[in-house]
DNA sequence: TTAAGTGCAAACTTTTTGCACTGGC
DNA sequence: GCCAGTGCAAAAAGTTTGCACTTAA
């Protein structure tokens, strides 16, 4: 975490962007979060503590977060996209639970590598995909 | 496609609604198309040969399409949701090229079987899943 | 000092809705 | 004739932007 807000003042150094305090405060907000949000949500978290900052300011600041790779935008549908900090180094998939909308994230090497082999016979080069797998989770099935 | 029609018909009747001119046109455009649809697309497409239709009608027939099976809902994400013709039967997914935006659909049974696999590991029950995998086909890679 | 950032409100985009009128059944 | 459907315009909902003021570097 402490090497995140790290990443985030290189990034922001690097770009001659300016390092201020709700930057500071809306990346912290977000690092605490352990799920998906939407900017909404964060802006109200944000809010709960700082309630100076703007709508926009975390918008802009949300955007800033997935230029420089700290977080990842998710759009499963349903009106607003929903941000998630980025994981470094590898990509993971979505199980999403229809009922009571839990995600959970999972892995699959053998997955990955089909999807390679389909772009690959349709003459593409892969550079990013996305998987997410709609279902009913234990609880929900079971009540 | 004249089968597509009388599913209409038929499941329009069943649930005591109407078939109206408008609908009836508006779901001939639809068929008409090859490729995924925005509502705003099929609205024009609409327009050009029948300039009364309002957009209210569009997406409200559009969304009445994805009720009864005919049309599936799709979200590529940039904003606005396309709708594709469904083909019954086959569930599908997509190819995208992230750079002059062809879509290309294939199926992968080997995929799906491991998807079904990663959901029940999960404790979950899959009802649907939607794999999207980016990148740039050939055309783009070479040029 | 000075250009980037902020907060606010207004604008924009996509989709939905209220309502009076129209038209299938 | 009844009630669902239509067209329009207005309202929502999510996101972006213009602008005057503030602040990090």
């Amino acid at each position: 975490m402490a090497d995140k807000r790290e990443m985030f003042r290189n990034y922001i150094s690097q770009q001659g962007l300016k390092l201020t305090r709700q930057r500071e405060i809306i990346l912290d907000e977000f690092l605490r979060a352990a799920a998906h949000l939407s900017t909404e949500e964060l802006y109200h978290r944000v809010r709960k503590k700082h309630s100076h900052i703007g709508y926009a300011t975390v918008y802009r600041t949300l955007k800033l977060l997935a230029e420089c790779g700290l977080a990842k935008e998710r759009d499963f549908g349903g009106g607003q996209s929903l941000y998630e900090v980025a994981h470094r180094g590898y990509h993971h998939d979505h199980l999403i639970c229809v009922e009571c909308g839990e995600i959970i994230e999972f892995e699959n090497a053998r997955i990955e590598e089909l999807q390679k082999q389909v772009a690959h016979e349709h003459g593409f080069v892969m550079t990013d995909h996305r998987l997410e797998i709609y279902g009913r989770c234990a609880k929900c099935s079971s009540s």
